[in-house]
Order: C-alpha cells, then structure tokens, then sequence
RNA sequence: GCCCCCGUAGCUCAGUGGCAGAGCAUCGGACUUCUAAUCCGUUGGUCGCAGGUUCGAGUCCUGCCGGGGGUGCCA
C-alpha cells in the first residue's frame, strides 16, 4: 500500500468468505468495516476528517496486487470488498482438476502427522446395531478425510475383552449351547436374550459337537469366552465391511493387562503419589490434574480395575508406547463426563490433552414404523447394522448418517428408510457421476477427447458456476477436518451433483459441429467427474460408471 | 442441584459474525434425452423466548422455556 493512503492504524487479520449470493464476487472481504473505526480515531486525532467505509475500500482495491485468478475488484454497499475471478483461469482449472483430482483437491494440513482414529469399538457381545453404525460412518469418514489431508492415519478398534459382561456373554453361550442338546438350563439372568446368541451356539457345535459339554467347571468360562469372541470379532469385521469400513488394527482391552502395561502405567502412578486408597478401593488423584475435587476409582475394592484405569492404560500405551502425535476417539455422547475428564488426566503421564480429541455424536433413536424401538438387553430386540445395510444399502446408510452434524441426534425409522431409500439424494450424486462417463463413452466412441486446447470457449454462466463449485471442493475439506464434521461432504457433494446437472441441461456437451467447444466441454465434464468421484470417495462411497 | 447437546420452511436437516438455505412434500410448466434416478418455475420461516456485545447476530455472551444426555467401585 503507497505510504500516506491510509493513516497508520492496527490491523486486524484479513479474511475473505464466500458471499451467499450471487452477484457478490466469488469471495468477499469485509476489511474497510473492521477498520474505519481505527482509522477514523488516527484521523480524528491528527484532525484530518473522516473516512467513510466505502472510501477505504476504494483505497484498498487501488492497491491490490495483479494476480492472474483475480478479474476485478469492486466495492459494495456498507463497505465490503468483493473479488471476482477471472473466467479464464477459471476454465483452465478444468484441466489441472482433470488431470488429477486428488492432488488438486488435495490440502497437506497434517504434513505427515502420525493419527490415530478409534472408532465402533463397541462391546463385542454380539451383531453391531444401527446405532453403531454412526460411529463407523463418522469415523471412518475422519479417517478418508485426513488421509485425504496429509495425515498418517491409523484406524482401530478397541475390543473390550475385559470384565463382566464379557463373563455373562461367555455364561449366556455356554447354556445357549447345552439348550442345542436338549438339556433344560436358562441362561442367566442378566444375560444376552437376544436370538444371534444361539446362531453362536450352533457355529461352536458344528464345530466342536458334544465335546465341550464335558468341560471342567473352571474352564467352561474362558472357553465360552473365547470361542464367543471369535465368532463376534469375525462378524464384526464382515458386517464392517459390508459397509466398506476396514481397520487397520484391532486392539484388545485384555492384552494392556498381559504384556505388562497396565503394571508399568500402575507403578509410575503410584511413585508419582497419584494413587491412594479409601474404602478398599485404589484412587487416582484425578483431581490433581482435571480440577475440581473428583477423584476416580483405579482400582475397585473387589481388586479389579475399573474403566478408568483401563482407559489411562489404554492412553498410555497409543501415545507413549505407540507414539502417536495426535488420537482421535469417536464415542457417542453417553460417554461425555469421561470425554471431559480423560484428556485432563493424561497430564500425568505428561501428555498434553489437546492430542486427545473426542468425537461425541448423539445416539440415533430407532424406529419401526413409527414406534420406538427400545435397544434394551433385556428384550433382545434391536436393528441390527447387517439388517439396514441389506435393506437400503451402504451408500444410502452412510449418505443418511452423515448428513446430520455429529452433535445432532438421529431419528432412524427404518421402515420409512427401506420406503424412501430410492430417493436418497445418494442416488442423484451417483448419477451425476455415471451421467458424466456415459457422456465421456459416447464422445469416445465418436473419437472425441477432452482437449485442453480451447478451454477459453468455456464461458456459459452454468460452465463457470461448475468450475466455481468443484474449486470449493478444498475449503469444504478444510473446514470438515478443522471441525472433524464430516456432514459438510453429503451437502458439497449434493450441491456439486446439482450444480452439474444443471450445466448438463443447459450445455450440451457433444456438439460434432463445434469440435473445439466439445473437446473443451469434454475436459469440464472429465474434471467435474474426477471431481465428484473424489467427494464420494471422502464419504466412503462407490462412484459407478453406470446405473 | 450442577455440566453438555439440541430447538431454523409442512417434514428431515444444513448454515465458518455480513441481505435466511437445501432435500423431500405442494402447485404449475417442459419429454422421439450427450442416461428423465432429469430440468425450469411456484408455495412456504416473528431462526424457541427475552436481554446484551457489535457498523452488522440464526451464528458470540447472559438469563429463561421445551426436548435429550451426563453427573457409579457400569463402559
């Protein structure tokens, strides 16, 4: 800025946001408000007038730099700044988004930082329900968001193998499994009621026959225990896939208490006089580093530790023995007092609590034609994920979960959603997609390429307002990572499909009399492709080439 | 009691301090299509209520109202 246009004044940062509306410029900046008011009490104490916010944009706007994605600058009403591209760097992006999608979609915001997502991590006592769903869509599309953002991601599931229910889901087994042979037994009475309990009975006896019926008291537990937990993790993992999510690591709550971490987590806590005990139970010292005057049970008086001390030792072993930068768990908001405490609590293994995020998303209410269904263990009753997915599909399931924001709670009828799954605003993205091969296949077999030659041709209201979305497509990114919310993908994603259709019905893209002008529609529709390939991608999506 | 989340169009929900949005539903148009799972248009909102901060508040702060969750030697 020449010396003298503007008095010397404290400048705040400088942003630019995306107007609502059209005719506002591409990106608007609302600088001259921000400022006038320092400005005009400089100018007010060297009795020099006053500035109005309209003048100190013009000012400004005299003073921006050349650059060759700028067209022009203008000034508007109360006093904002709006930027309007230039239409023919905007054409030339549809190569550069064609030639690679990815690495031009693509923002290096971790730079190699090694991330952990945990998610699901449900107990695994039986088939996942469609609640657990959310935490895997969730999830896994934090995962596919920082991998796609320079991370170094690792996705786990922590398998609760460890406790008391996992004992009433090995004893429910064990008496599901003598009942096959006809013997008059109940399972007990806090057990699992639920009907998949004896499909796991039948797996052990088609594999194991009558054997196990002549076990020893003292090993029926383990045993059942065992053989239960294998066939649910291998359940787990299919219905998983079934929805295109995959882990890289599954990590078992028991094993922090056989490779000697929770001994090594428990020794340092007591040296560092964080552990006491009271009323036969061990302590930590919670108190000491979270604030307040709450303390939390380790160790519990019946000698086994509780759920915050497998937690700490949990912690312990991610970030010290793994050494991961930066955790991300995602647990629904049933968990939200411990969400709160255990970043606090790591400070006492000198981990700074900013590198345990928490994830909380609010549960999903199950409905069956209108009525409630109640997920209680008690009634056995529940909706299974497998049952949905089978029903409406992975990527009608994880367009629906995703496109409400974490904080949110879902009502989930699954009746309605098997009813109306065929206009699921998946579909019409999908069909964006397929829409654009079928035009690249037709264009091919009429030796038509996408040509790089005369993009400039690309000026149509409808081209430039395709190429103005699928450039949104990074900031959409940005903002998804920087507020680990992936809901904003399904909304860019439907807004990027629409805005092609609409190019779609007002261009035609194969016009064998233009050849220059198809050829550089063909390279608009190869980007808007790529495009909205990507963004189906980030959600875990399939993107067909046909429907 | 204290803490957290939600309250925006008929329904389901977005909305990063800058003139209230989308999908579905409604109503009216357009079909021998480069894939009609389409397009164009229409109807529809005192953004729960009341204050405050700000040039400007759906958005930030405070207090209410309504709904949900948390506040275990359960996880």
């Amino acid at each position: 800025m020449k010396k003298g246009d503007l008095p010397k004044f404290p400048m705040p940062p400088v942003t630019v946001s995306r107007p609502r509306r059209q005719g506002q410029g591409d990106y608007s900046c609302a600088l001259p408000l921000q400022i006038v008011r320092d400005v005009n009490n400089v100018l007010k104490a060297q009795q020099a007038g006053k500035l109005a916010p309209m003048q100190i944009g013009e000012i400004l706007i005299k003073r921006l730099p050349d650059a060759d994605f700028l067209d022009r600058a203008e000034v508007a009403k109360p006093g904002f700044i709006n930027l309007y591209l230039s239409p023919a760097w905007l054409a030339r992006q549809a190569h550069a988004i064609s030639q690679d999608a990815a690495g031009y979609h693509r923002m290096d915001l971790g730079r190699g930082k090694k991330v952990q997502v945990e998610f699901v991590s449900a107990n695994p006592t039986g088939p996942l329900h469609f609640g657990g769903a959310r935490n895997a869509a969730i999830g896994d599309v934090l995962a596919r968001l920082l991998e796609n953002s320079g991370y170094q991601v690792q996705r786990e599931y922590y398998i609760n193998d460890r406790g008391a229910q996992m004992d009433t889901f090995a004893m429910t087994l064990w008496r599901r499994y003598q009942q096959l042979f006809g013997m008059d037994v109940e399972i007990p009475a806090d057990g699992y009621p639920g009907a998949y309990m004896i499909e796991y009975a039948k797996k052990i006896k088609a594999e194991h026959g009558d054997s196990l019926l002549a076990l020893p008291e003292d090993e029926i537990r383990p045993r059942f225990r065992e053989l239960g937990l294998k066939l649910v993790l291998a359940e787990l993992a299919d219905d998983l896939a079934m929805m295109n999510v995959v882990f890289d690591n599954w990590f078992s709550e028991q094993s922090l208490y056989n490779d000697g971490t929770f001994a090594r987590v428990y020794a340092r806590l007591r040296e560092q006089d964080d552990l006491y005990e009271k009323d036969g139970a061990v302590w930590f010292r919670a108190s000491k580093y979270i604030g307040g005057d709450r303390d939390e049970v380790f160790v519990r008086s019946n000698g086994e530790p509780g759920y915050f001390a497998s937690d700490m030792a949990y912690h312990y072993h991610k970030f010290i023995v793994r050494g991961f930068d930066w955790v991300i768990n995602v647990w629904a908001v049933d968990h939200q007092n411990q969400a709160k405490r255990l970043p606090g609590a790591l400070k006492a293994f000198g981990i700074e609590p900013e590198r345990l995020t928490i994830v909380l998303y609010d549960l999903v209410t199950l409905k069956r034609g209108g009525k409630e269904v109640k997920i209680s263990k008690r009634s056995g009753e529940i909706i299974t994920m497998r049952e949905v997915l089978e029903e409406v599909g992975a990527d009608a399931a994880r367009y629906f979960l995703l496109s409400h924001s974490n904080e949110a709670r879902i009502d989930f009828d699954i009746d309605l959603a098997v009813a109306q799954s065929s206009e699921n605003p998946v579909y019409y993205i999908q069909y964006a997609h397929a829409r654009s091969a079928s035009i690249l296949r037709k264009a091919a077999g009429a030796s038509l390429a996408p040509s790089a030659e005369h993009l400039d041709l690309l000026t149509c209201p409808e081209e430039l307002a395709l190429l103005r979305k699928m450039l949104q497509l990074p900031e959409v990114v940005v903002n998804a990572v920087e507020h680990l919310a992936p809901h904003h993908l399904p909304h860019y994603a439907l807004d990027l499909a629409k805005t092609y259709t609409n190019f779609y019905g007002h261009c035609r893209v194969i016009v064998p009399e233009q050849k220059d002008l198809t050829e550089a529609r063909l390279m608009l529709v190869q980007a808007a492709k790529a495009t909205l390939a990507y963004a189906l991608g980030l959600m875990g999506m399939s993107a067909p080439e046909v429907m």
